[in-house]
DNA sequence: CTGAAAGCGCTTACAG
DNA sequence: CTGAAAGCGCTTACAG
């Protein structure tokens, strides 16, 4: 069972290795019949072209890099799972590199730049520095982020429509009759935070309730914190009676406000959220919440790597001048109604 | 900006590339002022060896392959901490292979097999069949395994001590006075669930409390199911009055099932669950559940795995004959008291 | 359209 | 203890 190499395909078929390297590189300059019997022979004897070599011999590698934060996300099990079923239709495999240091991803890009291994990187990032990755991008190694950015960054990117996200989360809510409708926001330097906050001031503003800054608290998505400002706001005599909550950890940390109050959820307080995230459908009641498409987000976000690293490969064959270069997806969420939501008491 | 190399390496120090590379080998046989020298240059030119021309000149790379299976765990996060805790401190890197067949990990193991790239695998597995595995750990491919298997199958592997923790969890319920437990169980061909079974049943024994075959509900760890199955049991007159779920999720079913029949958690009910995932703080009442350990159990699979293909490497050096080859470790589980448990009714 | 040859950046016997 | 040389398995001009 010795690892068979290029030489012994190219004996076995009876051509030179060049040939034999053309063919598997899909030159064009090789003839149909020649390029067909020496596929046949890969096919016959299951070669496969060892990587390394031919990431040496071509001076590029076929590893994508994926970086990714630490513990945090749940969503990261979705995304990569996107990410993984089309990569696993080419010869790229991914490089995992996972952060230690949610705030920084300097030690691991420089990790990555001095191996030289990736052709590309997918990071998934929330508010790190962007420095790093700035730096990559213009050493010509291709970067597509997944998840928001702020607009003054120039780097291909796929996230969450997080804007009408928001905005349809407050919609149903103002559908229900609920005019005094708090804010459960995260850190204001997210710029997902930043899209999801302006959604909700839009929406209230475009059905005509006027903006109450009391009523939107900053809970910087910690739980505890979250509890503790909304527990504050429900003891108010104009206590709201719903509350968008910017991701399900702090939604959850709202239900339990309410119930530090004795107040019922959905009959006194509404409660939505965002993420949906797997225990969403489970907790009592069942969590209302805008969905993000972890995994359409990872697919999509690999196959503009793949574009970026090989133009020919077809798939997203550039549609804007820089290839997909400096593309900005948005995918669509879903409003998932269950039952934390309901009638605006009288 | 040029990528520098081994040449430049030795020019620079004065010396020849086989001496650089021996340094960088750490190979004893070279003086130690040579390669305190070197080891300088090396530094101040920040040279880091190309992996892949090394990869193909040693005929082994320095890849660990990790097999993650696809959608379903929250744990995966964890897990994953613990591993790239220790590997970013190695000169590996990880290779993620993810799969899209939960059920079995062949075409990924395929693939990997193919490109000769990974000098090792770590693999996540639950119920995949381990034919595969076996292959892949014949072929002399180190496999360590995160969690349990069969104990008929002699690979190495770090598993949460199930057995523990669920006899920790129904001694908590028992100390509490419950008597009539259920045990909503996960599929019986899980070695995991067949060790919570087993734990289960051993602390009734202990407790003098014989076993009731119509309290062990076959949930399959299906949170529908689950909820259905112990709606039943609760509607009878000689019901339960706490439940041990072997996981999390439907722990959280059997919550709900209570509410169906009115019941209140834990003044009617008792809950305890399995895992600790994330959520399980923040629903309501929070979880009382056995915490595995997690990113400790990642940690200490990735160190299994370099002593296993680097057995110079120190850290774990072989404390049995087969180096780590044959270890099984089993890591303690924590009990995590919250809300959902309370002392059984009169 | 195809092949011989040099080279990618390391490692590893083999001499010395 | 150190160096010259061959080789790992590919790719890529360069000839033909």
């Amino acid at each position: 069972m010795e690892k068979i190499t290029i030489r012994d395909i190219a004996r076995l078929a009876g051509v030179s290795k060049s040939t034999v390297s053309l063919v598997i590189n899909n030159s064009p300059r090789v003839d149909p019949a020649t390029r067909r019997h020496v596929l046949a022979v890969i096919r016959r004897y299951n070669y496969v072209p060892s990587a390394t070599a031919s990431a040496l011999a071509k001076g590029r590698s076929s590893f994508i890099g994926m970086i990714v934060p630490g513990l945090t996300w749940q969503m990261v099990a979705a995304l990569n799972y996107g990410v993984a079923s089309v990569i696993e239709r080419t010869p790229y495999e991914i490089i995992l590199y996972t952060s230690t240091n949610d705030h920084d991803y300097g030690p691991v890009i420089d990790r990555m730049l001095a191996s030289g291994l990736s052709a590309g990187v997918l990071v998934i990032s929330q508010d790190q520095a962007m420095k790093p990755l700035l730096d990559l991008h213009e050493q010509g190694v291709p970067v597509v982020l997944i998840n928001t950015l702020g607009s003054h960054f120039d780097l291909p990117s796929v996230e969450a429509d997080n804007y009408e996200g928001a905005c349809g989360a407050v919609r149903h809510l103002l559908d229900l009759g609920h005019r005094r409708i708090a804010s459960l926001a995260g850190p204001t330097t997210w710029p997902c935070c930043q899209d999801r906050q302006r959604g909700y001031e839009d929406a209230l503003t475009e059905a005509g309730v006027p903006i109450d800054a009391s009523l939107t608290l900053q809970s910087g998505l910690e739980p505890p914190r979250a509890r503790e400002l909304l527990r504050g706001l429900l003891g108010l005599p104009d206590r709201p009676t719903a509350v968008f909550a910017h991701n399900d950890n702090t939604a959850y940390a709202a239900m339990e406000a309410a119930a530090d109050h004795g107040l019922r959820v959905p009959a006194d307080l509404s409660v939505v959220g965002f993420d949906d995230i797997p225990s969403s459908a489970h907790v009592k009641p069942a969590l209302t919440t805008v969905s993000q498409p972890f995994e359409a987000m990872g697919a999509r976000a690999a196959r503009m790597m793949l574009a970026a690293i090989s133009p020919e490969s077809g798939e997203g064959s550039a549609p804007d001048e820089h290839g997909l270069a400096s593309a900005r997806v948005r995918l669509p969420t879903t409003l998932i109604v269950r039952d934390s939501t309901g009638p605006a008491p009288a």
